[in-house]
DNA sequence: ATAGTTCGTTTAAACGTTTAAGTTCTCTTC
DNA sequence: GAAGAGAACTTAAACGTTTAAACGAACTAT
């Protein structure tokens, strides 16, 4: 398509392709008469270098791959937009792109990445939701392959990761229910399975001990991330008798905030004065829910942002700067917590 | 990093590299006792041929760009999620993949589009969002590369597209309104520069003269695709004197839809039975809406799938079946429509 | 004058495949 | 018994770069 190659420069210019080579990319001293003839060529021709025949020979792709599982039509990820195109802007600027593929299952995408890494595919990968034992983190530490996670997995893996404090997050979201007069305050969580879930889940504790105040045992409710399962919790929550019953929610998701905010409604109970909701994400639609929903923002353009530059140098064999990160999320104080509570 | 090339399985083999590529692409006979060998030599070493290699003696990349705008904070991109694993997923079948690049405003897409074409760094672009006179369009015509557009553009330009039918999603949901009992029905649209608008507005346009029914020019709004645009617009609907008040709104997307039952709730108004609506795109939040939202799906899965297929073929030389093809959106009905109406 | 340096350039190998063309051997066929 | 065909394999070129090594010329230092 393109056809122009280094040859064709280097006898238009009456030089060989040497060059040419060192010429376009400043690799050694050429007289400035020859410089100049060629450059001259090269514009003319409207000359490019072929991309894979100098990958070829650097034994390199410049593609870094990242997957991930496809949303169930019953959940959404309010994320992928922002954070693909975080890497793949910070990847851009060091003339990498991003290369994704599709998995349906954490074995297919196992799989995958031993054949990619077997065919020089891409030179490292992005992982993100990663958990403890999680088992891509182990196949690529036993491949000795370039990798970064947007997540923690196991502590004794030493592997350069990104992520959120989420401990950190609902700790504030607690304390400023706490601030706005809540005592009674429950926590839709995750299953024990979830590192992200076990995180969260800890602010909560702490935000509660730190404001003296008891737990309830029933206030926690641990189910899947999804719309339903926050529901039912919800009315199981809105049925504990009078002086049990919690007058404020976190939610470890927006998705499951949104449940909390339904079963209210769907009771008659006003969400905002009579029952607070925080939810995690700040997805989207949460500043146009009614009430809008109170939520914690994550950084994402800035995990991804580093994540790719973690990852290049990585790859380039340069030590990161730093390879453990720890971001803040912000709490966004919305019309579904911004009422002051009194019992 | 994986190291073992087709000359250390032909050394092992006791064979040429020619062989061992003949044995392993079944390109030629070779007898039963070589091409033993060879699979022994190969499956023992973990040979895997090399990509970029291959990919340069092919003088193809077997990579398909694709770029979207950054959905700004205010809004949602309710389908790239689906869209991308759709596109990855079927290349996939064809041992393509999907290479995203950030791009921020058309004319540097257009840049890129020229550099990627000339330095061969993919074999085909995916375009979305495709507009009357797309300069991107334009701009791959000219460049004679293979390209296919998720929607379409001047009638007079060739090239392969995959659409879903605005014009007759809208003309369902209207239909179905008027069915309600909706005699005075409004349609949010989009400024009069998008095709897809314009589409859209035709089914509503034709609905409404299809069931006699007239159109008060005030019950069509153009504004951009916002929550907040909506929301205006819809309090200069429910401002009309109460005989030219429309009882029903068909908004162009689901964002905009939100923005309507927002301000019609503000007001007071129930949504679902004082005021039906309906969106568009069938966003994964509109089912948990209250009411939840009536909305037109798009077929995004089998968008992707076509497209990435035809550009398959065309990359291959071959022409795709149908090169031009309109899918039909169904019409998801839920609550904010559910109800008969009567004056 | 000679050896050593520096500068500017070319030659040729290398990256890891695929594949057209060539070689060798065996088997037919007349 | 020679010619031809076919099978099984090898040789070597090609894809388009980059770059180490070689080379020659012009200068510098002894």
């Amino acid at each position: 398509m393109a056809g122009v190659t280094i040859r064709d420069v280097a006898k238009a210019a009456g030089v060989s392709t040497a060059t040419v080579s060192y010429v376009l990319n400043n690799s050694r001293q050429v007289s400035e008469e020859t410089r100049r003839r060629v450059l001259e060529a090269a514009q003319r021709l409207g000359y490019r270098a072929n991309i894979t025949a100098r990958n070829l020979q650097a034994s390199e792709t410049r593609l870094l791959g990242y997957t991930w599982r496809p949303t169930p039509p019953d959940q959404f990820n309010p994320i992928l937009d922002q954070f693909l195109n975080a890497i793949a802007q910070a990847a851009a600027r060091h003339a990498y792109h991003i290369l994704t593929f599709p998995t349906t299952s954490i074995a297919e995408e196992i799989a995958i990445y031993r054949e990619m890494v077997l065919t020089g595919q891409v030179d490292g990968f992005v992982l993100s939701n990663t958990n403890l034992d999680d088992p891509r983190v182990q196949t690529l530490l036993e491949l000795d392959f370039p990798f970064v996670a947007f997540g923690r997995s196991n502590p004794e893996w030493y592997f350069p990761w990104v992520d959120v404090d989420g401990t950190h997050g609902v700790f504030v979201a607690t304390q400023h229910l706490v601030q706005q007069g809540h005592r009674r305050i429950a926590c839709l969580a995750w299953p024990h399975a979830s590192l992200t879930g076990q995180h969260r889940l800890e602010g909560y504790r702490r935000a509660m001990a730190d404001a003296g105040l008891p737990i309830d045992p029933d206030w926690i409710i641990r189910t899947e991330n999804t719309h339903e399962d926050a529901y039912q919790a919800t009315q199981t929550l809105l049925d504990l008798p009078a002086w049990r019953r919690p007058s404020a929610v976190v939610a470890l998701s927006d998705l499951m905030a949104i449940g909390v905010m339904n079963a209210a409604a769907d009771r008659g109970i006003a969400v905002g004065s009579e029952l607070a909701v925080v939810g995690f994400d700040d997805a989207p639609v949460a500043r146009f829910l009614r009430p809008p929903l109170s939520s914690l923002r994550q950084p994402i353009a800035e995990v991804g942002e580093r994540l790719a530059t973690m990852l290049i140098d990585l790859v380039n064999g340069r030590r990161p700067g730093q390879s453990q990160v720890l971001l803040q999320p912000s709490l966004i104080v919305r019309g579904s917590s911004a009422f002051p509570y009194h019992d």
